[in-house]
DNA sequence: TGCGACATGTAACACGTTACATGATTGA
DNA sequence: TCAATCATGTAACGTGTTACATGTCGCA
């Protein structure tokens, strides 16, 4: 139930059409949460019924008639109580991290072109970050911003993306040129897969004296 | 559809009861995917189905009698063709930045001590990656397991898991420190909200000459 | 003439989370 | 004796994704 309190901090800076908030939760500038614009459709009707954003029509000369939305006090006051609650841990999903789990075992061809197209994304990202937050602080620079800037939470935000997109961009490009190293076949050409035999997944360390497994019989199936 | 994958790359190390998995792919360890027992129990019982694993019974002396799954030559053959296909991009969504990204709005004493909190938990994990990277890599460097070890891909993706945490807990420790210093109040006490006003959300910038916005007329509701 | 941006939704389905249910063994 | 670990699930619910639906305007 965090959706809404996204699209809540998303509207503090003022009126959004649900188009305009779409974009912002898409793909290019998501930095504290993603979702699709029906989802933001839904969520933005649901958080009207309630009272908590309220919305404006605005009828323009040659687009469509839009409705621009405003956190209410009541929505004000909710974003309040969530961000005074206990967050919940946040984890990484990832396609191409179970593919890299994978690799040994896989056609590292595909998976390297993966990874580097991957780390072509995160270094647009970063520029679009870094643009962005130039903007945000004006002519000031980051300590002084931080220190004194009205409004630094986006900013902030805005940073932890950043942090985040140049991690992914370092470790594609590392991780490329390690499983590329390990193909001795052509720059982008198939492999053989290395088999490997099996280390335990995830060894736990000082969790117990390790049970050994007292394994007695075993019928099949 | 890739929880399915998740569990075929992690029963690549290996057999696995749906119990281990389940702590493999709990809070602790999961560095490409997290996932509840009750998932992983039901994926399980998908995929035997299908084919794609199969599980042997296996009874214990002390402990209740348990089913050890591994990878079949279908499950494979699946595995591959996803790895092959086109990865969907991965998005940040974290309560926790959702509530930063309102920082100016909302009172900062729980704010900060959620964010420090997400720290220590971010330096547990570290710990724990590392204690995982050096019982993986054996004696060897690192440099030198990657080059020739038999099994990088686990490796690989526990390095990412590590520079994400890593990556967390700077930035907590950061926004900690600028939201402490511009809290007046007290330590850990409660602070006034500085108002601010509105700046425009996510500026995408180089999209097109800015629509100014032709607004002519607006009715309320 | 056709494509992309603007603007807003509905419906069906897949996936993830929370709550419930059971029962033996081992160590504090 | 109480809690944690081992071991496996079912059911209900909430959230996210995919597909479909509609219509205008400006630009190439």
């Amino acid at each position: 139930m965090a959706l809404r309190h996204a699209v809540l901090a998303a509207l503090l800076d003022g009126e959004l059409s649900g188009y305009q908030l779409a974009k912002a939760f898409d793909v290019g500038v998501a930095n504290f949460w993603h979702a699709l614009p029906q989802q933001l459709y839904a969520e933005l009707a649901k958080l009207e019924q309630e009272g908590l954003v309220a919305g404006r029509r605005v009828v323009q000369e040659t687009r469509p008639t839009k409705r621009l939305f405003h956190v209410t006090d009541a929505g004000l006051t909710e974003l309040e109580r969530f961000a005074a609650a206990a967050s919940k841990p946040s984890f990484i999903r990832d396609d191409l991290l179970v593919k890299v789990q994978a690799a040994d075992h896989v056609d590292a061809g595909p998976l390297i072109r993966q990874v580097e197209e991957r780390a072509a994304m995160a270094e647009a990202k970063i520029d679009l970050f870094r643009r962005i937050l130039r903007k945000m602080r004006g002519g000031l620079g980051e300590e002084e911003f931080l220190r004194a800037g009205r409004r630094v939470g986006p900013y902030l935000t805005c940073l932890r993306g950043l942090a985040f997109e140049e991690g992914n961009r370092d470790w594609c490009l590392r991780t490329a040129a390690i499983l590329r190293e390990r193909s001795p076949a052509a720059p982008d050409g198939r492999t053989a897969a290395v088999p490997g035999e099996g280390i335990a997944a995830m060894p736990r360390e000082g969790t117990a004296p390790a049970p050994r497994n007292p394994e007695v019989a075993h019928a099949e199936r």
